[in-house]
DNA sequence: GCCGGGAAGCAAACATCTGTGCTTAGGATG
DNA sequence: CATCCTAAGCACAGATGTTTGCTTCCCGGC
């Protein structure tokens, strides 16, 4: 049996609890066997009790949705390159790096997983796919202003986001090199090599 | 409250029991709040008892699978058109159709959300995908016996599955019209159009 | 230094899901 | 038509997840 002191009964402060919630829930996910972790599981693992993350974050589902989010958001620096290429492969490259870490590809699915698809929850949905999406906006905009001409949000969806997703979900990993390349140049036309292809 | 008649203790048979499970399923998966449903609420739906659904299928996942892979096959008919582009554009095209049902959403969805992401069972992952893309070799090894050359699996894979896949999880509509047609062409380039391009 | 709000922790009730032993209907076999 | 075998249904028990009432501590303001 563990030695149980008294001085262990230290209460951690909402920000901890919250670092550490944060933390178990990217670990059980990565982990071990993949599935949806439990409540009372992720309290187990981050040492909080599990009353905590019920009264705090109500659902599974908001939970997930928070660290999604707050992960995601973190790892956006969205580098201005000059050019709408440039951007959008420096976009696409991040990307990749980051599907070839468990915690990357935990958080692409999760966002997957956490999509709901009934018809009450529509706007959280938009909600969420504006979010997902709000980089590429972003590049699409700056590059407008620039007056180049952005090829459809739905076009990049359709070939840039779209197959690194899908690829997540199945574990089908990307090729080994030129993969950002070689999505970028589908979308917007091979670039008119000064030397060579 | 609801007339009880005593002649309602009637005992389905195996095959009754199946098939109202397997639509209770669809129903639920489809209807709801989109959540995964449960055994006893799938049971309850299927107006069966719900040990014999965990006697037969022993696990919600296994039940899933069970449900998915036998829609999916019923609808491959897979036609063969003399052609590559005439096959992949039939194959689309069929899977747009598919997508715009909610049942077709829901057992795409479910295909995803069921693929495991432990290394535990990458076999069933490999064997869960070859299943999926399967049609696409099928397709795949015909253009080649006709002296084709068809594009790699991943391509296809990339710019005509991803986008179907990513769409239904993102809860994104295809375009109305021609979408079939579009991806068929960013991935075999635009079929010599006899009058405009 | 005292007080009050907010949140963490604890325990126990509560609901729900999962699994088991048994009975019995229904169909196949002889 | 009698019998056997499979699987459905029932009741109940065990495990797990969810929720609530209460206490205690930390961190502010006064």
């Amino acid at each position: 049996m563990t030695p149980k002191q008294p001085a262990e009964r230290i209460r951690k402060s909402p920000e901890q609890v919250r670092a550490a919630v944060h933390q178990a829930v990217i670990d059980l996910l990565s982990a071990p066997d993949g599935a949806e972790p439990t409540i009372p599981a992720i309290a187990q693992r981050a040492g909080v009790n599990h009353t905590s993350i019920y009264r705090r974050w109500g659902s599974r589902e908001a939970l997930l949705a928070d660290v999604v989010t707050t992960r995601l958001e973190r790892t956006s620096p969205l580098l201005d390159t000059g050019s709408l290429r440039g951007d959008l492969l420096a976009w696409a490259r991040a990307s990749v790096d980051s599907i070839r870490t468990p915690e990357g590809r935990v958080l692409i699915r999760a966002v997957a997983l956490s999509m709901p698809t009934d018809p009450d929850t529509q706007g959280d949905r938009e909600e969420q796919f504006r979010r997902r999406v709000s980089s590429i906006e972003q590049i699409r905009q700056r590059a407008t202003a620039r007056g180049e001409n952005p090829p459809p949000l739905e076009d990049i969806f359709d070939q840039l986001l779209a197959p690194f997703y899908v690829r997540v979900i199945f574990g089908i990993d990307p090729p080994a090199t030129g993969y950002p390349e070689l999505l970028v140049n589908r979308l917007l036309g091979t670039p008119a090599p000064p030397d060579t292809a």
